[in-house]
DNA sequence: AGCGTTTAGCGAAGCGCTTCGATAAGCATC
DNA sequence: GATGCTTATCGAAGCGCTTCGCTAAACGCT
């Protein structure tokens, strides 16, 4: 409620000292600077957004746009939404969401607006329409996840293709020969932009590594409990004796489920390794090693970009964050049993 | 990046015309109209909204609260999400976002600093540390949900009562005498609004109509699979021929799956209605009926009554959203049949 | 003592809008 | 033709801040 000018009053100092005091942007004599303080702790002062966005040239707003499709993963997208707010509030930065509908529209309109500084773009599509969007706008626009065409673009993403690689690297190591790969539904391969890039980094490393490599989906348009478990089961009929699951949470329990009814236990009959997870693979029924999908550093990375490029340092490039490994005991060395 | 100087110029007027014609504050002749909105299409005019914030009285946005609780539902909390972006924009308003551990200094900060015009508040609570909060800042706050102490608040919420009592109606008139209602996890007794609420209405009404009435929960601390078909399982074995379900999806399913094992059908074996559910029960193996949450519904009332607050006309009063009964045929008339 | 240099603070000009009078023109009235 | 109403438009003040440029005072040198 107070204004800049009470706390100028009240600090006996003009309000332009109580600015600098502020910003720190001059410097201001240690007892001034206190009696500032104190006038702004009585008055409970903040200064005026509007007024600050208008007179400076920041908002502190960055612009958060939902997922496009209907079919995004709840729990996980509420993860980066969360990581992407607390990331910008430790740059006193706040967040506005863009929802579905109104994502495209609206980067446009908060960029003519200058409503926000940054535009941050989540679940990002192999085509996304926000691409073009974000060439013709104003805002620097940072994409969490990586379209097909990203020239020009700034993008942040684990680096899925090194997560994949070193799975595969881990489970050679320990001396398995045959690894399948159980991916997420087909659909999801069109639609999304990291499901081929860790297949394809999958069959890659496999081929360089010498081991025999399948790779199966977990359903068609969406992932389905039975199919995950027809396709592990085919894997192990051809003789995978380690799997890397790139999955969603329950197709994890039922691929763990089809296991443990085979009799195979982990990891003495087969290695499990979980690449891109969402969730935390040390609270399922059996503990899976994974490198893990961490949307804390995508989104601290993404604002990190996005502070830059407001500062008039875009940097664009495909930013890629190197996977993290959390080892749960679910890999062993390969043994030879009979196919259940 | 035009400014409505260059409008005002390119039609050829001056700037308060302009802000007279595109506000309609004021009188304006359809000639000179025409040509102010000609001028802010050429020059792609949009009003910068810092400037607007300072000069105008509003800042056309919303807060939106995070969840406190780290347990909470997250498909259901991203369509309150979802519909509260959406009832916002009809009304030129925008989302900023609140997040959890900011919450409630977060309420604070954009109250005092004039950000948003007033503050939404999701998940609420029965003793919800938001409540002391709204009333001692500037900021309208609109509540979705009924905290226990809510004298002078602005809340609103579907009327559970009314759904399970609707619901208990529903299976007395089709001539059930022995209702099971599967509630939630314990914990959810404590920490969330709605769950006793929803017993209550069901067991008064239960009393009213002269049926027997038991309820069960479906788990203790989280809701669990095998605490729920327990549960059933259990409510069957006393006789019961009907099933009210207040859970959440997944115990949906297991609870039909219980059922479908015992070889009864719905609705010729029993009858099952569901209330205040996330989900679209059509869907389910077994479509049905169903008393849902509506958040869309819910949405749009708080967003209503925030912009009435807005306006000076604040409504602290708890308004109840009439439930919407969706039928998908899983009632049906009480059959005498040996227990399974 | 006289000089330049640094330091601390002030005043004022905007930022781009909204909104309050004031005014001029148009029209009807007597 | 003077009077009073409308109607359409304008000018200017002001929202609360940031920031530029300036001025004193204080300081250090020779």
């Amino acid at each position: 409620m107070a204004n800049i000018n009470e706390v100028a009053k009240a600090a006996g100092v003009s309000i332009s000292t109580v600015s600098y005091a502020l910003s720190g942007k001059r410097a201001v004599s240690p007892d001034t600077r206190r009696r500032i303080e104190k006038a702004v702790q009585d008055l409970n002062y903040l200064p005026n957004a509007g007024a600050r966005m208008l007179a400076g040239r920041r908002t502190q707003i960055f612009a958060l746009t939902e997922p496009l499709r209907k079919d995004t993963h709840a729990p996980t997208h509420m993860a980066f939404v969360l990581a992407a707010s607390v990331a910008a509030r430790r740059h006193d930065y706040d967040v506005l969401l863009l929802t579905e509908e109104e994502a495209q529209q609206g980067m446009r309109r908060v960029a003519a607006n200058r409503l926000v500084d940054a535009i941050l773009v989540l679940d990002v599509a192999p085509d996304d329409p926000r691409v073009g969007l974000a060439r013709s706008i104003a805002s620097p626009t940072v994409f969490i996840g990586v379209p097909r065409d990203n020239a020009g673009l700034i993008c942040v993403d684990l680096d899925f293709e090194a997560a994949a690689a070193r799975a595969v690297d881990l489970l050679a190591d320990a001396g398995h020969t045959s690894i399948g790969l159980v991916g997420q539904a087909e659909a999801a391969y069109e639609k999304s932009n990291f499901p081929p890039r860790v297949r394809g980094a999958f069959l890659r490393r496999a081929e360089v590594r010498d081991v025999e490599a399948v790779h199966g989906t977990s359903g068609e348009a969406r992932a389905s409990r039975t199919a995950a478990r027809r396709t592990v089961a085919d894997m192990i009929s051809r003789g995978a004796t380690a799997l890397v699951l790139h999955t969603a949470e329950e197709a994890h329990g039922s691929i763990l489920a089809e296991l443990s009814e085979r009799g195979l236990r982990v990891p003495e009959d087969i290695s499990v390794v979980s690449v891109g997870a969402s969730f935390d693979t040390a609270t399922l029924e059996t503990p899976i090693d994974s490198f893990p999908l961490d949307p804390q550093a995508s989104c601290d990375a993404a604002v990190d970009l996005a502070l830059a490029a407001v500062d008039g340092h875009p940097e664009p490039a495909v930013h890629l964050i190197a996977p993290r490994y959390h080892a749960h005991g679910s890999i062993g060395p390969r043994h030879e049993r009979a196919v259940a």
